[in-house]
DNA sequence: GATGAATGAGAATTCATTCAT
DNA sequence: CATGAATGAATTCTCATTCAT
C-alpha cells in the first residue's frame, strides 16, 4: 500500500550498513572486518546483510563508492562556489581527521587488482580535476589568479598532493605542517 | 668457512623469499596471497617459510622494510649525488614502473591500524625529507635555487606529490602527463 | 458457492505447485531445489508455500505420493481394461520418456531412510503386483496365457524390470532396445 | 627414504575415508551427511578430508566409483568362471543385504543431472552387460542352455531385473520373495 | 635444517522457515 | 489469505601454522 515507505526504508537500510560497514573496514581492514560484526552492529542478522549486499566484496565496492564519493563532495566544496579559495582551506583540515582517510588506500590498493573499482575511481578523478580547471580558468579570467602554469597541471598538482598528505595524516606526521604545506602550495600556485 | 657459507645462504634465501612475496602481494593483495604459493614459488617447502618469518604478518613487516627502503633508495638516487635535478627525473619515471608501487599502499592501509608498521614508515618518511632538505639547502646555498619557500616545505611538498602521482598512475591514468605534471612542480618549486 | 470456488481453487493450486516442484526436484534433486524457485516458478510468495505443505520434506512427500501415483496409473493404463496387451506396450516407451523417471530414485533413495515414504513405496508396489496378478489370472482363465510359471511371479518381474529399465533410460542407454527387451519378456513369459 | 610405504598409506587413507562416507552417505543420504562428521568418524581433522577429495561431490564421485565397481565385481562373481549357475545365485542374495544397495539410487539419481558420473554409470553396465553375453555364449554353445533369446537381451533382462529386485529389498519386500523370483527368471530364460 | 601431512579455528554464504503487515 | 523481509542455524571449505620424520 505504501511502497514509497518501504522502498525508503530499503534505501536507508542500505546506507546504514555501508556507513556501519565503512567504520569497520577502517578499523580493521577488509579481512579482518567479519561480516557478522557488521551484521550485529547494526543489529540486523548475518543473512540480512546479504539482501542488501551480493557478498563481501560487493559490500566493498558499495563502501569505495560512498567514499570516492564522498571525496568528490568534499573537493567540490573546496572549490566550488567560492570566490574566496583560502577560507575554504578550513574544510581541507577537517576531512583530515575523517576515518574515511584510512579504508581510501585499502581502496587504491584493491583497484590496483579490481579493474571496475579502477574504473570508477579513474572517472571520478577526472571528474574532480576537470572541476578544478573550470574553477581555476573562471578565477584566472577574473584576473585573481596567475597564469603561469597551464590548469590542467594546477589540478593534477593539487589533487596528487591532496593523496600524498592525507598518507602524511595517516602515519602520523604534524597535521598543522601537512596544513601549512597545502596552503604554501596552494599559494605558490596561484599568486 | 662452511658456516659463512651457510649464513650468507641463509641470508641470500631470505631476501629471495621476500622478493617472490613481494610479486604476490603486490598482484593479489595480502590475504589473498597463500603462504603455500610463496613457498612453491620459492620451491622450498611450507613449513620453510616459518624458519625464515614468524608468521604471515612478519614476512608482511619485512616485505614493507624492504618496499619502504626501496622507496627511500629511489629519492636518494634523484636527490642525493646530483649537481643537474632534471635529469634524475627520468629515474622517477622508472619507478612508476614498479610492482612495488600496489603493494606500497597495501602498507599504507595496514599502517593505520598497525603502529609498529606506522612507525617505521614515519621514519624513513622523516629521513628522506631530511634529505631533500638537505639537498635543497646545499643547491639554495650555491644558488642555483629561488630561495622563497622553506625547504622543508619543499620536501614536504616533493613527497606529497610522489605518492600521489603514485595514484594516479595506479588508476591508469596517463604516465606522461604524471611524468609532465611531476616536472612542472619542480620546476616551479625550485626555478 | 463462495467457498466451494475457494475451495477448488486450494486444490488447484496446491496440484501446481506440486507439478512445479516436481519438475525442480527432477532436476535439480531435492536439496539444490530451493522453496523460493518453487514459489517464484508458481508465482506466490515463498510463505504461500508454507500455506499449503508444512515444510519441504512435506513437499517432497506430496511429489512423492503424485509420482507413485502417477506410476500405479501407468501401469493401470497397460494392464488394465486391455484385451490387448502389446498394444499397450507402446504407452511403456512413452512413460520413459517422462521426467518423473529421475525423481524416482531419489525417492526410492529417501525411501531407504524414511520409513514413511517406504511404506507409502512398498503399499503401491504392492497394489500394483496385484493388480497385474488379477490381470494375469482373467487371461490366463480365457486360455490366452501360458500357465507354466505363477501370477504373482511374473507381477514380481514385470514391476522389476520396468524399474530396472528406467534406470536403463536414465543411463542414456538405447531406448529402442529397452523397449525391445521389455517386450521379448513380455513375449517370454506370457506366450 | 621410503617413498612405497607413504604411498601406501596414503592409498590407505583413501580408502578407508571412503569407506566411512560410503557407510554415512547409505544411512544419512549425501545432503545429511556433514563431511565433519565422516572426519570424525575417520579420526581426522576435517581438513585431511580435503587432501585427498577436491570437495563433498568428488567424494561422492569416488565413492560411486567404489559402489560401482562392487556392483560389476559382484556380477563377475556369478556369471563369470563358474559353470554352474544356480549354485552362484546365493551370492546374489548376500549382495541384497548390503548397504551399498542404498547409495546406489542416490547415485542413479544424480546421475540424471551429473553427465561425468552417468558416463561412469553407463561404462561400467556396458561391461556387466558384455560379461553375461559371453558367458552366455559360452554355455550355449556347449548346449548347456537354450538358444531362443539372444544372448543381449538375455544380459539386459537380468541386469534390469538386479536393479528392479535391488528396490523391492529397500522397500522391505519379502527377501525370500525376491530370491525366488530372481531364481524363476534366470531358469526360464536359461532353461 | 627441511619437509609437507595433518590440523582445526575461522569465515562466508545459503536457505528453510517465520511472522508482522 | 498472501506476502516477502528478516532470521540464524547449519555447513562447506580455506589456509596459517605445527611438528613428527
Amino acid at each position: 500500500m505504501c511502497p514509497k515507505i518501504t522502498e525508503s526504508h530499503r534505501h536507508d537500510l542500505r546506507q546504514r550498513l555501508i556507513d556501519i560497514a565503512l567504520t569497520s573496514f577502517s578499523k580493521y581492514g577488509y579481512d579482518k572486518t567479519r561480516m557478522e560484526d557488521i551484521a550485529t552492529t547494526a543489529d540486523v542478522a548475518k543473512g540480512t546483510l546479504y539482501l542488501y549486499f551480493k557478498n563481501k566484496e560487493d559490500l566493498f565496492t558499495a563502501i569505495s563508492e560512498r567514499n570516492i564519493e564522498k571525496l568528490k563532495n568534499h573537493f567540490i566544496t573546496i572549490f566550488n562556489n567560492k570566490e574566496e579559495l583560502i577560507s575554504g582551506l578550513e574544510t581541507f583540515y577537517k576531512q583530515f581527521k575523517n576515518p574515511d582517510n584510512k579504508v581510501f588506500f585499502e581502496i587504491v590498493a584493491e583497484s590496483s587488482r579490481n579493474s571496475k573499482l579502477r574504473q570508477l575511481l579513474y572517472e571520478h578523478r577526472k571528474k574532480i580535476i576537470e572541476m578544478i580547471i573550470k574553477y581555476v580558468d573562471l578565477q584566472k579570467s577574473k584576473g585573481f589568479l596567475k597564469k603561469d602554469l597551464q590548469s590542467k597541471t594546477i589540478a593534477y598538482i593539487l589533487v596528487a598532493q591532496y593523496d600524498g598528505l592525507r598518507i602524511n595524516r595517516i602515519l602520523g606526521m604534524n597535521d598543522e605542517e601537512n596544513n601549512r604545506v597545502w596552503i604554501e602550495l596552494i599559494k605558490k600556485l596561484f599568486y
